[in-house]
DNA sequence: ACCTCCACGTGACGGCGATCACCCGCGATG
DNA sequence: CATCGCGGGTGATCGCCGTCACGTGGAGGT
């Protein structure tokens, strides 16, 4: 079939080559069968929206390919992103479950495969697929988890370079390091970056030009070679 | 049995009264059977320390009774007080699972009952018992959406007033509604507020006068009574 | 080539709240 | 009773950062 987005797809999880490598698809044959009759796979094109903050929850969508932006906003327009997620990731879990309204809204950063399940078909898969609620837990702990660190950031920083300094050190782990430093490909605009520490767009560009100036770091492009991760753990002192 | 600290104890779940009421404890016969020959029952003083952050995870703690106070702090000293868990919820569940250090510490606000189950039991009952993956699953969506509050009211408040409007407003739901407005029990020191919302002592007291003057509240020893929640609610725009 | 839009850069200003310092009142403790 | 620690109240100061304002350069469309 033809391959829009120039995403390989998978149409069936059964087949899926990597299947094994992702916590929550790796399970048993049969169970994966029964999870391959229920959903529905689709590609979306960059900027799609998966769900709405305050909507009720329609079911949940498992990340095959590509990113999604998780973000909460005020009243005034001011937004916050949670986190970025990636393949392996499922999303709406918690509201599925709840049966409350998403408490975040849900926008694709590029082209990127999903599979849905409606929420009845989840939550009968709960409960009649052991394997599925344990996976299920599983992936609500490491929500959790992340969402502590993100608590952990934004309440007990002092200050906004702090902020922005354990967010680089935070990509640094999935940066490629070169003899000179860490290199790494940010796909985020400033204003983004500043949604995502809780801060202005003014704010982070002269932060980084801060940080450029004293050396911790070179700005090329969207790649940033982090130089000095010793000095920006210092400015995190948490 | 004597039952000290004025608690009335529940040595085992399935003779126990509000079993039904508590979602993660509402579980089949059999299934709390099991429970029950693995737990350790315990009453723990005020100002006891179940676990710290950073540990390993040694098992999970289930509230019968009691408030638990869950904490975070930097390395400087600074804490924050991410929840105060109420009975029927699970301590440590995420760590257990996921093998990862307590991301909180944990602490009784008041003499508690709890029922710990040692890790390896946990895990194993999670793996044969269904019934308890999918309450904990449920559970973990409880947390997971509580902490989405919690981030929400970090990231997006601008003002302190805002977030300790915020506060306040959250504590009326379990306030006793009188003809003047609703009455609350405030069990923390203005430190501990503080450290609910990320500010200091001194700007809890300014704001709390601050609210006295507007008329907005009245304070007598503990208790608080709330007079214009519509007034609080315009501080919180959100 | 033009214009337009968007991301980025940078200056000026002002307010909020952290910090420090000191005060009081109360209960515990000797 | 004297003392001490702790919770609370308040003033003065200062620096971070949000806000507004304007400028620049590059991508993309016609």
């Amino acid at each position: 079939m033809p391959a829009p987005y120039n995403l390989e797809i998978h149409n069936n999880c059964r087949d899926c080559n990597v299947r094994h490598e992702r916590p929550f698809c790796d399970m048993s044959d049969g169970t994966v069968a029964t999870m391959d009759a229920l959903k529905f796979t689709s590609v979306y094109p960059k900027g799609s929206t998966l769900f709405v903050e305050g909507e009720q929850p329609r079911g949940v969508f498992i990340i095959c390919s590509g990113k999604v932006k998780l973000t909460t906003s005020s009243t005034e327009g001011k937004t916050l992103i949670i986190k970025i997620a990636e393949p392996g990731e499922v999303l709406g879990v918690s509201a599925a479950i709840l049966g409350k309204q998403y408490e975040v809204s849900a926008e694709t950063l590029e082209p990127s495969q999903l599979n849905f399940i409606k929420r009845d078909d989840f939550l009968r898969l709960l409960g009649t697929h052991p394997e599925v609620s344990l996976h299920t837990a599983q992936q609500l702990s490491e929500k959790y988890h992340s969402a502590q660190r993100e608590i952990r950031s934004l309440g007990l920083s002092q200050t906004t370079s702090e902020k922005l300094a354990r967010l680089i050190l935070d990509w640094c782990k999935r940066g490629e390091d070169t003899p000179k430093g860490t290199r790494l490909k940010i796909l985020l605009t400033h204003e983004e970056i500043g949604q995502m520490i809780g801060t202005t767009r003014e704010t982070v560009t002269r932060l980084l030009s801060d940080f450029k100036r004293k050396k911790l770091l070179e700005v090329t492009g969207s790649t940033v070679l982090v130089l000095q991760k010793a000095q920006l753990e210092k400015l995190v002192s948490i």
